[in-house]
DNA sequence: ACACCATTGTGTGATTGTGACACAATGATA
DNA sequence: TATCATTGTGTCACAATCACACAATGGTGT
């Protein structure tokens, strides 16, 4: 009970520093096992998952804050970020409801009354993430993007949002490497784009999703090859920054 | 002095209903002599203009805080609205700097110390609106877009912002007509395309225009034609909406 | 050591989509 | 009634995309 109070402590003195109506909510992508994963919290002493997220500082910029919070969840600090949309429906959110979660009297409720979430979407290499929680959750690990729980407030609303936003993306900017290793195969990149897109393992032309690929101009072909299969081995390739650069200016 | 008094009354008032530390700015785009415009507002007993916007009330939905924020300058109520980003540089806005403004002595500043605001578009008809101004502006009308003066905040940026993902929209959803009266002659849409694509006139093939347009499947055409024109007169056409909610839900 | 096999790198031909242009039809004007 | 800008529609070349093919290759099993 002494440490409950410190914690309320430590949250009060939080909305005294913040922007108290006003959240981030991250959907943070991952790639792992041929499967698109997203990385969810356990609120403390329940079942209850959600996306990590936060309040902004007052003397904080909105990005800034998003990539504050992402580097506090997995411990990376360069990372693909993109915002998506904002929430604002006025029953999205209730501050008692909270209180009543954290085991606590609704009347006391010093949460804000109401809160709209700025939702940022994230693509991270998943090896080089470290799950870590918070102060209000005990768990933070990743989940299949198909077998998502049901979360808290309007969190699976702004995952799907999340999802959907992404994939309108990937349809039309190359992104894709975002949620490899440095060094990837040809056909590594090709399941990516087929799990977001929704396909299944094949759905995209290997011959012609290379040409593709290729034909953007920014991928290096390294001297190295990818070994361990039983077959040919492919070739690796990497970003080459300078001609990614050149392809972002190209494609505004 | 009296009267000042009052608004500021009312603005107090106001901000004790509001979610005090976010805003709504709208971009409205209308379509006027083959130009595109902004609806802006002028602040009042200065030479600063803006773009609509106001405070979102503790109990409304952000979305339709945006739509009461338009049908107050427009008077129109069905309207094509988009969230297209949240701007929240923490140096975006002052409350010193608008009291200021005001002429009012800046250390006694009620407004909020920071706000983050959320920026809509809307695509209205040019021809059904009735410019109106609120309690801080005294007036309110048309601009080119390709003349938009220096605003206040970070106004510009939202506006320019919003021009890009008006583009980008434009690119892959039909969206052109919601700028014209009911009924249209496939032509004038070609303009709105033109012109919002940044083209001159005559920079899209006519022939190929209107095979692409006609495509999609939810155009009817009239049996009247639009005369008063030198020339063969056209067809007028009108959005079968039943036809245009199916060509939504496939392009989900 | 060697045949085998899944996979890779690359090529080719068919199909589709797009862009440039052509031309007869038409409605107002003089 | 001839003229003319504009409209409705069609054609054709070219580019992009798609479906498929095949030799090359690195590991596996005998």
């Amino acid at each position: 009970m002494e440490k409950f109070i410190t914690v309320l402590q430590d949250i009060k003195t939080l909305f005294n520093r913040s922007l108290s109506e006003l959240s981030i909510d991250c959907v943070v992508f991952g790639f792992h096992d041929e499967q698109l994963k997203v990385l969810l919290l356990r609120a403390k002493g329940s079942d209850s998952w959600m996306l990590p997220g936060g309040w902004i500082l007052k003397t904080e910029h909105l990005e800034d804050a998003a990539y504050r919070i992402l580097k506090e969840r997995t411990g990376l600090g360069s990372i693909f970020l993109q915002q998506f949309h904002t929430f604002g429906a006025n029953n999205r959110y209730n501050g008692r409801e909270i209180m009543a979660r954290l085991g606590l009297p609704p009347e006391q409720n010093f949460f804000p009354e109401r809160a709209v979430s700025v939702g940022y979407y994230a693509l991270v290499e998943y090896s080089l993430v470290e799950p870590q929680t918070d102060m209000m959750t005990d768990e933070c690990r990743w989940w299949d993007v198909n077998e998502i729980p049901e979360l808290l407030f309007d969190h699976n609303e702004i995952a799907s949002r999340a999802l959907k936003a992404l994939r309108k993306q990937f349809d039309h900017e190359a992104l894709g490497f975002n949620l490899l290793p440095e060094k990837f195969t040809l056909v590594e990149l090709q399941r990516v784009y087929e799990t977001i897109l929704g396909l299944k393992k094949g759905g995209l032309d290997r011959g012609n999703f290379q040409k593709k690929i290729l034909g953007y101009g920014f991928l290096e072909r390294l001297d190295e090859r990818k070994t361990g299969g039983a077959h040919k081995s492919p070739y690796l390739y990497r970003i080459d920054p300078a001609k990614y650069g050149a392809y972002l200016r190209e494609n505004e």
